[in-house]
DNA sequence: AATAGCACTCATCATGGCAGAGTGCTAAAA
DNA sequence: TTTTAGCACTCTGCCATGATGAGTGCTATT
């Protein structure tokens, strides 16, 4: 996996990989040796090109084209030759302004986070919430809208909300409602909301509880309360990629935008992330989601007050401009988390 | 703008829109006379289209192609040609499963309605939610999520749900947020949103509110919470419009994107749906939406049990299946309005 | 070890010819 | 008068052709 290489291979490929960012188009020896200024013809890089090419670094897609950097070349690149540019003030100042003013709740904040992303990378920006069962119960409530039609209202100490219309078996008044929300909440202080799912569970058992009445239809209820949708997902500026040449072949636009869509892959892909800390980058096929031919990702994790994580980051074309994106991930990625955990 | 045809115009009309629709090739002479089996000669076919064509209701491509329908001739199609086809059985059993079971609420359903609207169609499904402005207030309480930061939840007759993140001055105890909330909720009582909006600003005018803290904090966060943010707009199926032939052009797809993505425009336009009943259809240029040559827009209007209106429908081509996807547009909406209004 | 020179390869573009689909017009038939 | 058949014409799509130019690999030279 690791490739030694001399400090002018080191420069050439260097030069092929940020040419070949700008540009998206074959770098052919002469335009490196000229671009770039270094003090070698076009000759040498010639040669040089070549041995790359055969440690796999580089690929021509034709005999008398210019070479176009591998996956392994992006990586190479990534780990040891990209110099990360600083977040600018501009960027920075765009950054605070839009995830701080979000001001509606913690889905407002996440998915205006990604629309920035999107924006700052010109890539599609993603962020994953937080895993809502690892995180602390906050409060439960029941709102009674019709005869047998109930809201219930599930919060976490993250400020995340999930409510879920109910229907009930008999006619419940709202102070019916109000009681059992006073002793679910008693209930479930404290836990994490997997617990707290645990804990009913565990109180329907309870033999005590199933002669009252009010007991069991409250745990019933809240037991469909507290069963937790599908993981939430905001992804914004799906459009970016369009602008993006090498998207141009409809087919393979439409393998992303359907992987977008079934947002199931894709989240299996970032929980991978979840664990390691600082910035993540998985290039092409180095994400084990099938169609991800050509596409990278670059993201990092973040972390909310009460320490359950959630993920965002970027994703685009191989051919990504990582020295931008990656400062921009990183800097994203810390100030969610630090929001997120103002008290 | 009315247009007068005779008999066997009609038929070779719709033979011609209905094949064009089915192939999204342009139409000649001979295919409509062959495959509609109609007892004309491809010579007299030619006539009459040469008829339709002065009469602005075909195109052609070029010399000696085949034709295609205009805009007008869509709509003429629409307005007097269409045989409707019944929403089949399977159909009908989909949409009302997917739009019940869909567990979660307001935003729930209608998520998912947009999703089914999109997969029955084949085209772009879209539901704009009812406007929370004009829907009665049910629920208003806040949650102390840390020393100074506060969730408001405002919940309204619909079963809508919004909430938001407030940062407040001073601390406050979850006791003091519990009696904000009764105060609050007593003072909103039977309004609409925008009345209950107008009540709170009211009530922070009256001076004997003024000298009492608590109600003076009470009602600035209760006007914050109250303050609607923009149209909730569902959109589905974004990937499907990929297969249509006719947006395999990436400089037209890249421009519907784009007005999916800033949903403002869009809301624009179905507002006007707003005050008809039944099913409206856009057919290209109609629709004052700037970009949106090609794009057809089938919607109708539904109402909630509180009498407040959202809209919903289908995106696709001028070249769209009318006959599959007005029924169906129409069915879910008296679906979806059937399903809000029970108590 | 680095470079200059040269023959070679391959994509791209414009050209021209050919087949096929479809039209418009005219003259004949109903 | 309406419908149909026939025919010349037009235009696209496809293929083969050849010229151009970018870029390579190899070899000889510095």
């Amino acid at each position: 996996m690791d490739v030694e290489l001399s400090q002018r291979s080191r420069q050439i490929l260097e030069a092929i990989v940020e040419d070949y960012i700008a540009t998206a188009e074959p770098v052919g020896s002469s335009a490196v040796a000229r671009r770039h200024s270094l003090s070698f013809s076009s000759a040498t890089v010639r040669n040089v090109m070549a041995n790359l090419e055969e440690m796999g670094l580089l690929t021509s897609p034709h005999t008398s084209a210019g070479r176009i950097p591998t996956e392994k070349a992006y990586r190479f690149y990534v780990d040891s030759l990209v110099a990360l540019r600083q977040v600018t003030r501009e960027e920075k100042r765009q950054i605070i302004r839009h995830c701080r003013t979000a001001g509606s709740g913690l889905s407002g904040i996440l998915k205006e986070t990604s629309r920035t992303l999107s924006t700052l990378s010109n890539y599609m920006g993603i962020v994953v919430a937080p895993r809502f069962t690892t995180d602390v119960f906050r409060h439960i409530e029941f709102i009674r809208l019709g005869n047998r039609r109930i809201l219930a209202i599930l919060v976490s100490s993250n400020g995340a909300v999930q409510n879920r219309l109910l229907e009930t078996g008999e006619d419940m008044t709202q102070d019916d409602l109000l009681r059992m929300g006073t002793y679910l909440n008693s209930l479930m202080e404290g836990l994490t909301i997997a617990e707290a799912r645990q804990r009913i569970l565990q109180e329907m058992q309870n033999e005590k509880n199933q002669y009252d009445q009010m007991m069991s239809r409250a745990l019933m209820l809240s037991e469909q309360a507290v069963t937790v949708e599908s993981e939430e997902v905001f992804v914004e500026g799906q459009a970016r990629i369009l602008d993006q040449p090498e998207f141009s072949d409809v087919g393979r636009m439409r393998e992303i935008f359907r992987a977008v869509e079934h947002k199931g892959q894709l989240v299996q892909l970032l929980n991978q992330c979840m664990t390691a800390e600082g910035v993540q980058i998985y290039i092409g096929s180095e994400s084990p989601g099938s169609s991800s031919a050509g596409v990278s990702l670059i993201a990092s994790r973040f972390v909310t007050g009460s320490n359950t994580v959630g993920i965002l980051g970027v994703i685009g074309p191989t051919r990504m401009g990582y020295s931008n994106v990656i400062p921009i991930v990183d800097y994203t990625a810390r100030l969610v988390s630090r929001i997120l955990s103002e008290q």
